[in-house]
Formats: structure tokens, C-alpha cells, sequence
DNA sequence: AAACACTTCAACCGCCGCTAG
DNA sequence: GCTAGCGGCGGTTGAAGTGTT
């Protein structure tokens, strides 16, 4: 009997008809108690697959597109606070959600850390993020603004948070009521990031109101995801690694030739790689 | 133009904690 | 106190898209 309505459930992409009923039916009825929402929506599906998709695509307020810049320092940030903990650290992203955000990790962040051969988790990728990757995107930003000081003169700030501050804040965290009122070291340290980021609001792909990101300076941010310098090495960046530590990372190199590591960009990152025996 | 490799991300799965009965 | 059902979460998968040879 389970079986045959298992069997009736549909599964994979959902259609637009699926997509439309869903937002027809919270839009009147609101959302939350799934498994019968999809039954009384009419949705032949779970209502796991339900709250999924209406989470993930659907609802209003739901950011799509690039991972900002500044986005991208949050989630390095919180990540080295708080690890894996894509809920808790989408709070703090407004309008974009834990599986957006772990793709975001997964695709991009534990890419480099492959490619540095070192554990996503280990002393030596952290370090890395911190004294390397993060003042760089803090760097961009700060170009990207055209110019300024305040991001720049805050990075120390931001370097320690994400030391000597890390279970400090996390226990006081865990003990506030809300994520969203954790914050002595979280947002308030980080304010200086989310504020630079404006939002416009637009349609979603179904014409209803949705929040986009309105890229500071724009300038395509598609050709620098993941990296902090945003650029997509093809094999220079450092040149040639028979050991492959480096070849082809992103975050070394320029796809048009120019090399925006400085010489002792390399040269640190190199000494830090060989410190820990790499 | 075609085949292959690589990347992205929507969706699913399984586990866990909470809660109502 | 026990249990079933549900929602939420993190991990994983695979189809589709994109880039490269």
C-alpha cells in the first residue's frame, strides 16, 4: 500500500505546473506543514521535495545569481567559525540558502583546497583563507568601491575574529535565542561587508518579486567566482608544478596572461606550503 | 562539428531532534 | 516514558550546461 503511493510520486526536475500550483498554494495558504500542503496543493510529490524546492527556488525572497564578493568573505568567514553549518551561516546571507551556499564550498572552496592538497579542515587551508585569501577579497572589494580605506583598516579586526574569537563567539551564539541576535563578533564585525552590498528587487522566473544582487561595480562577476581575484588560471599562475599542488588555481593567476600575484604573494604562499612540509 | 572533460547546482537521501498523542 | 510523524540539516548524486581538444 506505502508502496503504491511511493510509486505514484513523481521525482526529478520539477515543472513549471508543479512550481505554479506550489506558489498558488502558499500564496493562499502559507506554508509549512508539507506533507500536507503537497497532498491538498495536488503535487504528487513529498513534502520534503515540496519545502526543498519552495526554499531553494521558489520563495520571494530568494537571491540567485553570482556569490558576491562580499558574500563570499562572509561565508569564509563564518565557515571558519562555525564549519559545515550551511543553515546557520544562510542566515546570515540574506536571500540565499544553505544548499546555494554549500555548492558554494563545495564547488569552488574545497576545490582549492585539493589543489593545495591539504584538508578543507586542516590548520594549513585556514591559514591559507585567512592571511591569504581573505585580505585579497577584501582587496578586490575595496577596489571594486573605488577606492576607500574602512575594509582595509578593518581586516585586522576581521583576521582576529576569525582566531581568538572563534569559540568565544560560537559558544555565545549557540546560547542567544536567534542566530540573528549572536552577533557581539558576528554581524557587527561583519557589517562592514554586508553593507556594502545592495540589493534591487525584480521578478522571480514566475513573475513574482524577488531580490537580486546589484554587484558593486558590477563588471561581471562571472569570471571571478571563487576565487579572490576572480580570475580562472589555465595552467600559469605559478607556472608548472609537476606536484600539481598549484597548477591551474584559481587563485593564482590570470586567464589573459597577467599574473596578479605579486612575486611575494608566491613566495609567501610557497613558505607556508613548505612549512607544513607540503 | 564532435567527442570528451569538467563544472554547476537542483534535487534526493538518510539521519537527527523535536513534539504531539 | 514511548513512539510515530514531521521538519530541518548536511552529505551526496546526477543531469544539464559549458569549455576544451
Amino acid at each position: 500500500m506505502e508502496e503504491e503511493a511511493n510509486m505514484e510520486l513523481r521525482r526529478g526536475p520539477w515543472t513549471v505546473e508543479e512550481d505554479l500550483l506550489l506558489m498558488n498554494y502558499i500564496a493562499n495558504h502559507g506554508e509549512g506543514r508539507w506533507n500536507l500542503l503537497a497532498e491538498a496543493a495536488g503535487l504528487k510529490r513529498t513534502g520534503k521535495s515540496c519545502r526543498l524546492r519552495w526554499l531553494n527556488y521558489l520563495r520571494p525572497d530568494v537571491r540567485r545569481g553570482n556569490i558576491t564578493l562580499e558574500e563570499q568573505l562572509k561565508i569564509l568567514e563564518l565557515h571558519y567559525r562555525w564549519g559545515n553549518r550551511w543553515s546557520k551561516i544562510a542566515q546570515h546571507l540574506p536571500g540565499r540558502t544553505d544548499n546555494e551556499i554549500k555548492n558554494y564550498w563545495r564547488t569552488r572552496v574545497q576545490k582549492q583546497a585539493k589543489q593545495l592538497q591539504c584538508d578543507v579542515n586542516s590548520k594549513l587551508f585556514k591559514d591559507t583563507m585567512r592571511y591569504i585569501w581573505i585580505p585579497r577579497l577584501m582587496e578586490r572589494i575595496q577596489a571594486q568601491r573605488g577606492g576607500g580605506t574602512a575594509s582595509l583598516e578593518a581586516l585586522p579586526q576581521l583576521c582576529g575574529a576569525a582566531d581568538d574569537g572563534v569559540s568565544q563567539s560560537y559558544t555565545q551564539d549557540e546560547n542567544s535565542s536567534t542566530a540573528a541576535s549572536s552577533d557581539s563578533m558576528g554581524t557587527s564585525q561583519m557589517s562592514m561587508v554586508s553593507d556594502f552590498t545592495a540589493e534591487t528587487s525584480s521578478t522571480n522566473c514566475y513573475g513574482m518579486k524577488v531580490q537580486e544582487n546589484s554587484q558593486i561595480g558590477h563588471g561581471g562577476y562571472q569570471e571571478c567566482l571563487g576565487s579572490p581575484y576572480g580570475y580562472a588560471d589555465h595552467g600559469h599562475g605559478l607556472g608548472s608544478n609537476q606536484g600539481g599542488q598549484l597548477e591551474g588555481n584559481m587563485w593564482l593567476g590570470s586567464s589573459e596572461g597577467s599574473t596578479v600575484w605579486s612575486d611575494e604573494d608566491i613566495w609567501l604562499l610557497q613558505q607556508h606550503c613548505l612549512s607544513y612540509g607540503l
